[in-house]
DNA sequence: TACGCAATGATCGATTATGATCGATTCAAT
DNA sequence: ATTGAATCGATCATAATCGATCATTGCGTA
């Protein structure tokens, strides 16, 4: 057997459960605990799984390499409805940042049919996801390009956004709330974000409604940061006049305001 | 059996199982290794497997976000060897650009083991195969991304590399002639490629045999920007020497020199 | 027939994967 | 905390595979 797809094969098994041991490999395989050892260590360093004493468990970034699409899944028909709602506030010849993230990746189905937009993003996929049309101009914001999340970071990506100005920003968070603001589990990201923000005339915050009125641990930017919250289902009539007096429209489904 | 109907066969196989071993052909076709070999290496280069030590599998297999569209390439035989030559100057812990380009994408397949890496590119490509391993580090350079090919250029990108300093880069072009030096058939792309090579300590241009002592219309440096000039097979001895008296090394193989 | 060209096979030194050993480390039970 | 068993990583030896090279074969054509 080839190398290559029995480590292939451990991926698969460790798929399926949640950990695996070194003795059952070995069994499996027919091969020795130490050859188990080592491709256990080579796919701990590409990031497909986490080494444990005794065997191997799930990596977080599994999801996401293995199937950006699974991942995707979830609360996908949710977002669905996010992306298209932002997409029609982008018009023709505007330039807009777009954060990384899942969600935000989804808009970019949505704008290939507008005509000489300029994207400024950090996000591979994104970035992926363009390239091949035309009529939409592409700025990468380089820096140091982080695997599992697939997009660059750091100091200079910061500083390059500094050096841009956009019509709008597209921007994700974790967390949405009027008293606390916006929070991120990810501090680097929250940097990249609020850049981003900061540099454009005007924000969109898109958020599933799970977010809404919800902290994460790093609170990263005041709600007056943003100007249009679009999430996918209605939220009470109090919230929206709340969010309101802070001057921030909140769209769902179709209706503007 | 003929070459091209085997090679047919081959990928037949691999559609059906996950992936094959060298010593499996061997005995299907009753061929000697060495031909088995050429045969996977030659699919490779035309992008329908993916060489693995022992075998093959298969290239859908690989996710990735930006692939070069190898079935187009000539050369495929070639570069896979320069790179080869060419990954041998990469140690542990080194800093080092990689251009853009389809050469230099091969390089990537091959410092995938190297620890401690940190790889500074423009190209797209370059960072998708080598966006899963933790022992490299990458920094992306942004700008404005040509589709095309798949890697960013223009001012910006161009001023953050002379923001980095690497102890190697190598880079590629499309003519390279003692009397003219270095010429390439895209300015923007000759740009990138000579201010990667100026904050460098030390430069490698691969370059398949074809275009040594050749001009392409847009000369952008001179001979003595690089150090070491890596093709894959020998040229003139007199060449050589005339090389060697600008200080350029030549490699071809494995002998230095 | 002689020649050239491409495909193939054989060989060899180099590289890579694997297996075995052993002291160090970790874990779990007391 | 102590102890014993399991597991670990480092190291070395071995086996498998690799690519470079050269010799051979097969085949079409001058």
């Amino acid at each position: 057997m080839v190398q290559e797809s029995r480590k292939k094969e451990i991926l698969k098994i460790l798929d399926e459960h949640e950990s695996l041991s070194v003795q059952e490999l070995e069994y499996r395989f027919k091969v020795s605990q130490m050859t188990i050892r080592r491709d256990l260590t080579d796919l701990e360093t590409q990031g497909y799984l986490i080494r444990k004493y005794g065997g191997a468990v799930k990596s977080e970034a599994v999801d996401s390499l293995f199937s950006f699409n699974k991942r995707l899944e979830e609360n996908g028909r949710q977002k669905e409805k996010i992306c298209r709602i932002a997409s029609s506030f982008i018009e023709d010849d505007d330039v807009i940042f777009i954060d990384c993230g899942t969600t935000l990746f989804r808009l970019s189905h949505y704008i290939q049919n507008k005509t000489r937009l300029r994207v400024i993003t950090n996000s591979l996929p994104v970035v992926s996801e363009l390239i091949n049309y035309s009529n939409i101009n592409i700025t990468f914001i380089g820096g140091d390009v982080v695997g599992d999340r697939k997009a660059s970071y750091g100091d200079t990506a910061e500083r390059l956004i500094g050096e841009y100005h956009a019509d709008k920003a597209f921007i994700g968070a974790d967390g949405v709330s009027l008293s606390k603001g916006l929070s991120s589990y990810d501090e680097k990201e929250a940097r990249i974000t609020r850049k981003m923000a900061e540099n454009a005339d005007k924000v969109f915050l898109l958020c599933d409604s799970s977010k809404i009125e919800k902290n994460s641990f790093y609170r990263f930017a005041p709600v007056s940061l943003i100007n249009v919250l679009i999430t996918e289902r209605k939220i009470s009539g109090e919230e929206t006049s709340r969010y309101r007096d802070n001057d921030i429209s909140i769209i769902t489904n179709t209706e503007e305001e």
